[in-house]
DNA sequence: TTCTCTGCAAACGCTTTGCACGGAT
DNA sequence: ATCCGTGCAAAGCGTTTGCAGAGAA
């Protein structure tokens, strides 16, 4: 996020910028996001708030990540066709899955203009590149 | 597929090659998928071949496809987080989903070495682009 | 008061699992 | 007789919806 530095204030008024009523659990959500720069799902943002606000609930979770994604701060794309995974929005980037540490890489792609020439005259919304494997870690600890 | 021209007995063939028991149900799910290149989901398939077998059960459909899918043969991706939808492996392309007129269409990618760079000493067993848009025949409807 | 957010419980839709029947070898 | 594919029914799981109570303005 280019526009505040990350603190509770600084993530209220932005979410107040968007139109976004900067609820405790909202900005909680919105912050946990930004200083874990994990993939989470609901449930990991669920467990990792959970201590610090007893009463969330999943639904409350589910509601805030859909707002956030009609005003545009994260996307959710979804790395096995099983839960869904969110990420905020920032430079086009794509997301590669170690099958074996399970762990979820981001990386960043040097031509955004690659589309380009495949799609010309189409109007280019969102995409979503993804990639599964094996990383480089983990292919030099079984060798 | 390169290795046969799509007929019964050619499908048929490729699937004992796998190891596959060409049931009549495998080998006409296959068969759908060659002869209609969309990117059918399991109510697709089960809708298109209820007619022909009308014992058909969406179980079959999903256990058929799983085994299609273990042994490469076909792989599945989602456009939107909703139902899963299949395609038949083969070379590297992308897929276009137009918000517009529900379509999805496959594009090329003329540089499969894209990765290379920002991947590099990680193995890449299999990748996904989709990008989401409006296609060039609905932009050109609405001006 | 009025409006919106929250969160429980239930519904929903896609997918998988358990299991028994039936066909093939 | 054995093995395996099929398909019904039920369970499973992530997500959404309905709704009532709480809280903010």
């Amino acid at each position: 996020m280019k526009s505040h530095g990350g603190t509770i204030k600084d993530i209220s008024e932005f979410l107040s910028s968007k139109g976004i009523k900067p609820s405790y659990q909202r900005v909680k959500i919105l912050e946990r996001m930004y200083k874990m720069k994990d993939h989470p799902t609901v449930n990991d943002i669920y467990k990792d708030l959970i201590d610090e606000i007893p009463s969330l609930s999943k639904t409350t979770v589910y509601n805030t990540l859909n707002i956030f994604i009609e005003n545009a701060i994260v996307k959710s794309f979804s790395m096995d066709g099983n839960e869904a995974r969110y990420d905020i929005l920032s430079n086009i980037h794509g997301h590669f899955f170690c099958l074996e540490c399970n762990k979820i890489y981001d990386f960043e792609i040097n031509e955004p203009q690659i589309y380009d020439n495949l799609l010309e005259g189409a109007e280019i919304f969102e995409s979503e590149i993804s990639v599964r494997g094996i990383c480089k870690a983990c292919k030099n600890k079984k060798s």
